[in-house]
DNA sequence: TTTGTATATCGTACCAGGTTCTATACATTT
DNA sequence: AAATGTATAGAACCTGGTACGATATACAAA
């Protein structure tokens, strides 16, 4: 972390450049630096089984669609959206983007 | 998918847009347009154990911050570096996203 | 009407990825 | 010397995701 990143030119890429220079010049310790690297993620939230129902159908793709963009099997998602299975960890992250930033995000 | 979908203006929108068009306007059928739908997406092809390290070190944060972008636990971070437990469905798509866009896509 | 396609539900069963816990080791920091 | 950050290691557990059918609906075309 001691150098600075070689960012695409975005407002998260600028802001963490900033960040890391003030490490780099002492101003904050590791520990703030690690805290601000979480502060920039988007919150993951859970997922109840009418939001997901309701994202994918904001995104009007059918369940075999949203299922490819997820890289997991239709039944997958058939069984978010009835509640069988609660998608977590790396599934939640992405349909956190999803949510935040459109299907195209993850395209 | 008989909508034109209210995308952010980028490559893939406009091209999508443009083949919804063409769907609505009976030039292509349903199965092409799901064709179209599949070759949108970055094609997620599996990562090795010194792959993963190497995308990591590329971005030059520890385990427990990519850990964090993932939105897993550092352990699953360095089963996966040790070839102990190998990625799969969401998770790798994740990871071609980060190969690809870098990690300020997923942030 | 009949056929075919696309979509979505339902049930079962199985596998393995991810979690949690603990312990160890090393380098850096204070 | 003590504390912290980073990474490795192994074990047991849980459940998410997969795969296989079968079923049902809606809609368009033959």
């Amino acid at each position: 972390m001691n150098k600075v990143k070689t960012y695409k030119s975005d407002a998260f890429a600028a802001i963490h450049e900033t960040m890391s220079g003030m490490y780099d010049a002492g101003v904050i310790d590791k520990k703030t630096m690690h805290r601000f690297d979480e502060a920039c993620l988007t919150p993951v939230h859970a997922f109840t089984a009418t939001e997901i129902k309701a994202l994918r159908e904001r995104e009007e793709v059918s369940q075999s669609v949203f299922a490819l963009y997820m890289n997991v099997s239709k039944d997958a998602v058939s069984q978010w959206e009835r509640g069988v299975k609660k998608p977590a960890g790396p599934t939640l992250k992405l349909l956190s983007l999803v949510k935040q930033k459109g299907l195209s995000a993850i395209s």
